[in-house]
Order: C-alpha cells, then structure tokens, then sequence
DNA sequence: AGGAAAACTTGATCGAGATCAATACAGGCA
DNA sequence: TGCCTGTATTGATCTCGATCAAGTTTTCCT
C-alpha cells in the first residue's frame, strides 16, 4: 500500500497499481512520492479505485468527437470500441509538463478539452513547436516508432486528454486496413508540416516570418480583417522563432504595413501592402492538408 | 510531331508521348520547347521509342537493392514486382532539376547512383534540405497526399533514378498491409527526422550547429577520429542554416575547439572538447531511427 | 595542358536580432 | 478590492551572422 500525504488529503492507491502505465508518471518524483502542485499533490480522483491500464473512463458523449478524428473515422465500428476500452482519460491542471522529451511513448494523447504546448529542450534552453486545441491527437510518431518523444508537453490550461496505449495502436493498424490508411494520411500531412515549417525558418526573416503569420491567420479565420491572437505572444514569439521583445518591436513596425495590433486583437489595414511583405507561398503558408494533430503549428484564430 | 532542334541533334517524338507524365516535364518549358542544359538539350534516349509511362526498364539486377529497402523488404513478393513492373527507370545528367516544388507529385523517387540535392526555395532564396545517396527513396510524403512536392530537387552528378507511380502506390497500401506497415514506420521517422532538424535550428546557433554536425558524423562513420565531408561546404552550410563564408570562419575558429579542417578532411584532435561545446542529444542528434528515405539529413561520411 | 568557372577562404563592414534593464499592464487569487 | 506574479512593452547596447569585396584554390571542360 503507498500513502499520498498531502496535507489535509490522505490518498491510498492499491499496491498492484502499476504506475509506469499511467501518465501519474509525469509527477512521479521517485518510487513513492509525488511533485507538489501549489498547495495540492495533483491526485486525479480516478486513481484510488481503478485497476492497471484502465485509469478514468473515456465518457459515452466524447467518444463521438473522437470518432471524427480522420484518424479514426474510416476505422471499423468494432475497432475503434476496442481501441476506445483500452484507453482513459484524465484531467490535467495548468501549467503541468505531462510529457517529458526522451521518455518512452506509452500512450497516444488527444486533447478533449483545453490547450497543450509542444515544446523542445536542448542545453537549458527552450522553444515552443506547437500547441494543441481540441479535438486534436499528438506524439503519433513517437508511439508508432515506439521511440522516445522528441518533444515535451505541457498544459496551458486545465486540460482533459485521451490516452491511448501505444501497443494497441500498433496491433490495430496491422488489423484494419482503414485505420492504417488514416494513420499514413495523418503521418504524411504531419510531415508536411513540419517540411513547411523548417522553409519558414530557413527562408524567411524574422519580419517576414510575423507577417506571414498574421496574414495566415487571416485566411484560415475566413480572410477576415480582423480577429484575435490565439496564444499568448511569448508563446507565438518562440514558436516563430524570435524573442517576445523583438516580437513586440516587430508588430509596432510592421503598422506601416498594413496591421494595426492592439492588445491581441490584430487588425488587417491593408491586406496587399501586407502580402506585398509576407509573400504568402501555397507551399508554405498552406493551405495545408488536413491533419488533426501536424505536431507543427499553432491554433487558428477564434 | 513534336521536334527538338538542339543545333547538333534533331529529335523526333511521337505525339501520343504525354509529357506530364514523364519527368522530362521538368525542363519542358513550354507545349513545344525544352531547356537547353548547357550546349545540349538533354533528351534520354529511352524518350524516342517508348510508349507513355513506360520509360526505361529497371534493370533486372536491379531490383534486390530497392527490395532491401525498409519501404519494400516486407511486402509481398508478386505485389512488389507489380510495382517494379509499372516502374521505369530514368538517368539524369548532372545539375538537373528534375522536380520543381508545386509541380503535382506523380512519382516516388529512388536514387540508385549518383546524388540528389532536395531543396526549397522562396522568394528569391535557397536553401539546402537534404542530399540524398543511394539507394534511398525520397518525396514519399508528397506521392502519398497527392499533393505539390514542396521541396525541388537537381541532382549534383550523373544520377540514375527509378520513378513508381504515386497512383500504383497508394493503391499498394491497401492491398499490402506489411507494406502500408512500411509506410508508417518509413512516414513516422521521415517526421521525427525533419522535427530534429526544426529543434537544432530553433535551440543551436550557428557554431553549435556546426560543432554537433561534425561530431554527428564521426559517430556515423563508427566513431572514426578522422574522415572526409561527403557534401561541399556550400552545401552544407545551406543544410545548417548559415552562409558559406561563415560556415568557412566558423570551421576555422573551431580549431581551437578539438577539431581541425583541411579542406574536406575532418580529423577530432579533442572529442571531449568538442562534446563540450555541441552538447550531443540523443533527442536532436540521433541514433536516428532507421529511414530509407528521411528527406532532412546529409549523407553520411565515407 | 590550359583556361574558365565554380568553390572556398579571408578580411572589412553592416545590420538584424539578442540581451539587459526598467517599466507598464493584465489576470488570478485571497 | 488590492496584492502579486507573469506577460508585454520600450529603450540602450552588444553580438552573431550576413553582406560585400577580393583573392586563392580546385574542378571541370575543351
């Protein structure tokens, strides 16, 4: 039996509770006790009465959004209720690193509700890949390859995702040939992205590439004139690779160009003098195929 | 009838020939006039007597090299020579560009001699994506989607190519599940590739990139002390994100680094210090995963 | 072998973007 | 409501890497 002490909280999980199949892992300090969340030991409610591998129930109402998925969609009935047995879900609150770059891939995540960060870390330092909105899957790769993450995750909000275990993605595409048609179209369009994304790093000044960004989001909103930063700006500043402070100076200069900003609101002033800047390129401003978890970008405006 | 005037050489071709499909499209600069490469007009021999889609045979002795692939060493034996059959062959002369980003992807291509720079462009610039050495695959992304490559490619010497219908392909994966499993495992380390790329480019700065890069490669060669560059310093400088001068300075100063250059020999006189400076991570810098045709790397050394 | 073209190197200068520092602002929580 | 923390902005300065220019070496082609 393992005690959770957290104060005014006295949890106890069952001994045969094997907690390297849980995502409880993440804040798993050592073999007995958990990271501290605030003031509270982050104890989902689930976790006391479940057995091995089962962890909260995904919920009758969800499991049609996560049919809709293109990676689930064109799957047999009967495969895709296998599939949706052996997963779970769980809440996760703000701010919490749920996935740790070079950790094995246990589980496929689909985020239901909230937001998830992408994000890579190399010697002490840390740049934003993408962040993920409902109704989204990330990490596919790396469950696929059965190969360690490449990238880090981390809640921007409080978040519920969908954890589906590794191996029985595996076992199913070899099992129903839709499913792995999907899992080839999802894997190409990811690819794609990324592809897009190192053009714009590579080939575009920082200047360029904000233009290039707000133009984007424009016409993904359906070309309006005007809407909303969907992520904060030291978020966007280090997913286009730049610093927020230049980021900043950035959106001031480029009123000359055809934006005003204020606050998160972006406002198009003159959509030519703008793409007279950006350049936008089919190839890589998309637009793009359809994904539902391209592991590369950022939410689209509203 | 359609002629080709070369000033030496006439060229007949038979007005059934239909260009689009063939790769020849790629120098066809209108309905009736091809690039001049150099002081010739490159026209492959085969192009006069063959019949749409035909092209030059793959040569018998050929074939168990691009069976060994990963892409195609599991399917099963009469569906892979369905694919061979409906394949042909094609030899480019060097400085070719034989795909040009946008165009429709109609062909999966695989490199058995010679190289293949991918590269992309925008906006005036280029730069280098990957070179690709035999036998490797490469586009497998694009053939899949359907879609414009986003990437061109020229080759940087004589260079024999094999071209599979993306149609006949995608048919394949449904009928072949080893191979659709191939597909995967081949699609999901192209991506995990190409994200390690965007992480060195986001998280190093310029001399790291080059630090690590030559670091990487002494691994690759088996942890040799000393070897050659397989790609010009243009190149790769384009490869790591920077200008051929710097790449130049930057190579120089690494001396007192652990490393000395003599022209395209590399020899580690310090390993440790070098480490010390690149920072190798298993996460960005490999063991990668096993890909025939990752589309975001260098060849290897020797 | 000779000559042209391309690749590489080196130096001088410039500028985009990072860093440092200080302040203004917003959101979450008692 | 007011505090407090994290985000955003603005300015001053510095540095890395780009650009420009010139010279050297190598490669390739006739």
């Amino acid at each position: 039996m393992i005690e959770i002490n957290t104060g005014n909280n006295l949890c106890q999980i069952a001994p045969e509770l094997k907690f390297a199949n849980l995502c409880v892992l993440t804040f798993l300090l050592d073999e007995k006790t958990f990271a501290i969340l605030g003031l509270d030991v982050y104890v989902p409610q689930e976790l006391t009465n479940i057995s091995p591998n089962k962890g909260g129930q995904v919920r009758p109402e969800e499991l049609p959004e996560i049919r809709h998925l293109h990676l689930f969609r064109d799957m047999a009935h009967a495969n895709f209720e296998a599939l949706m047995a052996s997963s779970y879900a769980q809440n996760f609150p703000q701010g919490l690193e749920m996935i740790r770059q070079g950790d094995p891939a246990d589980f496929l995540h689909i985020v239901l509700e909230g937001s998830v960060e992408l994000f890579a870390r190399w010697s002490g330092r840390e740049c934003t890949m993408s962040v993920v909105r409902p109704v989204s899957t990330f990490i596919l790769a790396a469950c696929i390859r059965d190969a360690p993450y490449l990238m880090s995750a981390r809640t921007l909000e409080r978040t519920r995702i969908i954890l589906i275990p590794s191996s029985d993605l595996r076992a199913m595409f070899r099992r129903d040939t839709e499913f792995s048609v999907s899992v080839i179209n999802e894997l190409a369009a990811c690819y794609r992205a990324v592809v897009r994304n190192a053009k714009t790093l590579k080939l575009r000044n920082s200047r360029e590439r904000v233009a290039s960004y707000l133009l984007r989001q424009s016409l993904l909103a359906g070309g309006v004139v005007s809407y909303t930063l969907p992520v904060e700006k030291r978020l966007l500043a280090s997913y286009l690779g730049m610093t927020p402070e230049n980021l900043s100076r950035t959106l001031r200069m480029l009123e000359a160009d055809g934006v005003k900003i204020d606050g998160a609101r972006v406002i198009i002033t003159d959509r030519d003098k703008l793409a007279a800047l950006a350049h936008p390129d089919r190839l890589i401003d998309g637009p793009d195929e359809i994904a539902d978890g391209n592991g590369s970008a950022l939410p689209r405006a509203e």
